[in-house]
DNA sequence: CGGTTACAATAGCCTTGCTTATTATAAGCC
DNA sequence: GGCTTATAATAAGCAAGGCTATTGTAACCG
């Protein structure tokens, strides 16, 4: 009778503690004015400054209207600016201000400690173990998406 | 110097897996007209009809406007109706209407079918000790909000 | 009884996510 | 060169989260 067990249904403790960690992180970086998600996108900056917006919502694999207007937030704020190319008009490359280096040594702090909290009494194998299977549920839903359901994005045309 | 593995990073692998899996499940349940959160109300309901919002914002863990604008939805769909507590005139009690159980049977043979996707390849060992540390790290979780930084909804009064 | 406190639901606002559609520009191909 | 196709960014619209504030009602207490 298809009896599901709905306290270990994986997706969905899956989505509660993704949503826990969010708002966990957000209220805790409140003190910057800042959210998990900004935090992640100048994360990526620090490394790789001055990336394309297709580029970077690629990398950060979410869509780039998403990333449009995470930038323009973080634009405002005064943490990062918009250059176009001087090679290709259709595009706009994103660099970190100056401003934004004590911050991002605050949140680093920020995320360490929780990250640290938020994994506590779990063995380093445990941990290892934990990022692989859902690295391997990853890729099982990338392989999905890709050929399954029709999928706008990666649909296969013709 | 602080090192992170970005690729690594649990936090945010979880949070891109999570994405992953509502996004995947709202495409394939497209075709009757519910998201993932809409259905998993449903399912809450079915099992225990006539609760009201409260108990039922708690149960799903989510906060009580978010759970009323779900239920917006879904009472202009048709697939529940609320009513006034004939003891109490603040309460609301949610019931499903008989629409919705074909609904539900088609739902549950979907669900059932993309969690045997997401999880193929993994044993039965492994999903059960991933869903062990997912259950550790939310008790983890939720021991911060309710006693680490203040927390509006938990703050110790006084 | 009257005042205060607690609780249920909702309105309003913000963020982040996806989709779809538009606009501007490049690139590829007769 | 001109047509078609592809790509970069954005606009517009919707869903689902959170948070704060408001309103109506109960409960408690002095």
């Amino acid at each position: 009778m298809l009896r599901e067990n709905l306290e270990r249904n994986f997706g969905f403790i899956l989505n509660d503690v993704a949503r826990l960690l969010r708002t966990t992180f957000d209220r805790r970086a409140r003190s910057i004015d800042l959210t998990r998600s900004q935090w992640w996108v100048l994360t990526h900056l620090y490394r790789r400054d001055g990336l394309n917006q297709s580029e970077l919502a690629d990398i950060l694999e979410i869509e780039k209207p998403t990333l449009g207007r995470l930038l323009d937030r973080l634009e405002t704020k005064g943490w990062l600016r918009r250059e176009p190319d001087p090679l290709d008009r259709r595009v706009k490359r994103v660099f970190l201000t100056d401003e934004v280096k004590p911050a991002m040594k605050s949140l680093r702090r920020i995320a360490a400690d929780f990250r640290s909290d938020a994994l506590a009494g779990l063995s380093q194998k445990q941990r290892e173990q934990f990022v692989d299977t859902l690295l391997d549920i990853k890729t099982n839903l990338l392989a999905l998406s890709s050929d399954g359901q029709p999928h706008p994005k990666t649909r296969k045309r013709g």
